[in-house]
DNA sequence: TATCATGATTCACT
DNA sequence: AGTGAATCATGATA
């Protein structure tokens, strides 16, 4: 049995008397047998190796959690540590306190002994009753540490199992790479990964209130799905997202300009610029057909010498110079906004109940998003299931 | 307290 | 393994 206080092994400077038969006179305490025991599975008693390890993955089990853990499990085992740690010192002094009580209590007893008879069968009396006073408090300091990693431990489980809103923050980040990728809502584990820890350090729901891959993976499945159930009630939250996301795409391709003027000062008319005056075409028909031909119908697989640089990045799209090779990921995000914007700008009215004015141009017609990857997947970016332009132009 | 919003879980599918 | 869809459970709010 683990922790009991083994004095006979640090009684040895108790010369001569003995001080045994304190623990063979107690029955073996239930109580004890399962707090020892408990304190064993929870990694708390027992080999300090792994200490908790076990634990933590029999929670995360018991939670069907998915198999990002790794946060909550160094979480949990810091903790666990933490409480282990404390659970030792505090058995040690324990131990101290009763051997040095033992034997104080025995030089007093030997003192008596001169002046009177004192019977081996009183000094057990004496030793038993003072282990037996130690046992208690050390029942009490299992107790207590046994609260304290059901305490832990609930929290370990309640963080994964309630849930908890995510700060305006994080729920921002995410949304602007949600409309800002709307052509293709899936980030990749690097992408989830960044948002994840952008989100995190954004994020001020106290202590160790970290969002993780998977967590930014089940926002997304939510997202998407809930989004293509109902684009209409989306529509605001597009909007505004897309605007935000827009005043950056302009100071990028405002910046981009101006570089690309003071390498080439003879800008062909052909360029694509970023000034709405750019965009004065008739109906928005006519801007789709050109944002269609931007894009040669591929919604986001062009080669990129440099992602960041709007204008050449247009300019590269002209023939056959995209080659369906990694998308440029500051660009797609700014092409999806300017689709957004361009679409925006195209005369669909605000209140027309909310599902004309950004239109779902990710989707195709399974109701799917298309496959950036697939070069085929050739979507106009108001040519999907959802496109009203038809109906609303009426 | 009813209702909606939303994060998490489960399951089937590819 | 990643995803969509359905569903659950809880938080927020009127």
């Amino acid at each position: 049995m683990l922790g009991l206080v083994d004095v006979h092994n640090h009684s040895s400077s108790n010369k001569g008397l003995s001080i045994r038969g304190a623990q063979e006179e107690d029955p073996p305490d239930p109580q004890l047998m399962r707090l020892d025991n408990m304190l064993l599975a929870e990694g708390v008693a027992g080999p300090e190796k792994g200490g908790g390890s076990a634990a933590a993955a029999a929670a995360a089990a018991a939670s069907g959690g998915a198999a990002d853990n790794s946060i909550e499990h160094s979480d949990y085992r810091a903790k666990l540590t933490q409480i282990r740690q404390i659970y030792h010192t505090e058995l040690e002094k324990y131990e101290q306190a009763c051997n040095e009580f033992t034997t104080h209590v025995m030089n007093l007893l030997r003192e008596q002994s001169r002046t009177r008879p004192i019977s081996p069968k009183e000094i057990e009396r004496m030793v038993g009753i003072i282990h037996r006073k130690f046992s208690s408090i050390q029942m009490q300091l299992k107790q207590s540490t046994c609260e304290a990693v059901m305490i832990l431990r609930s929290r370990f489980l309640d963080a994964r199992r309630k849930r908890r809103n995510f700060s305006k923050q994080a729920t921002e980040i995410l949304n602007e790479y949600f409309y800002s990728h709307l052509s293709n809502p899936y980030p990749s584990e690097e992408a989830k990964e960044e948002l994840a820890k952008k989100c995190s350090i954004t994020v001020s729901q106290g202590v160790g209130s970290t969002i993780t891959v998977s967590q930014v993976s089940n926002w997304f499945g939510n997202k998407r799905i809930r989004y293509k159930k109902n684009i209409g009630k989306f529509q605001e939250e597009a909007n505004l997202y897309a605007a935000k996301t827009a005043v950056n795409a302009a100071h990028a391709a405002a910046a981009a300009v101006q570089n690309s003027q003071a390498n080439s000062p003879t800008t062909p008319n052909s360029g694509f610029q970023m000034k709405d005056e750019e965009f004065q075409l008739d109906s928005a028909e006519s801007k789709n057909t050109l944002l269609s031909n931007m894009f040669t119908g591929s919604s986001g697989s062009f080669n990129l010498p440099n992602s960041g640089d709007m204008f050449l990045s247009m300019q590269s799209l002209n023939g056959d110079s995209y080659q369906g090779a990694q998308v440029g990921a500051n660009v797609q995000s700014q092409v999806d906004t300017l689709r957004h914007v361009i679409s925006q700008t195209a005369g669909y009215n605000d209140a027309l109940g909310g599902n004309t004015m950004y239109s779902p141009h990710g989707l195709n017609a399974n109701g799917g998003w298309q496959d950036a990857t697939t070069p085929s997947s050739v979507i106009s970016p108001t040519e999907g299931p959802g496109s009203v332009h038809s109906d609303t132009s009426n």
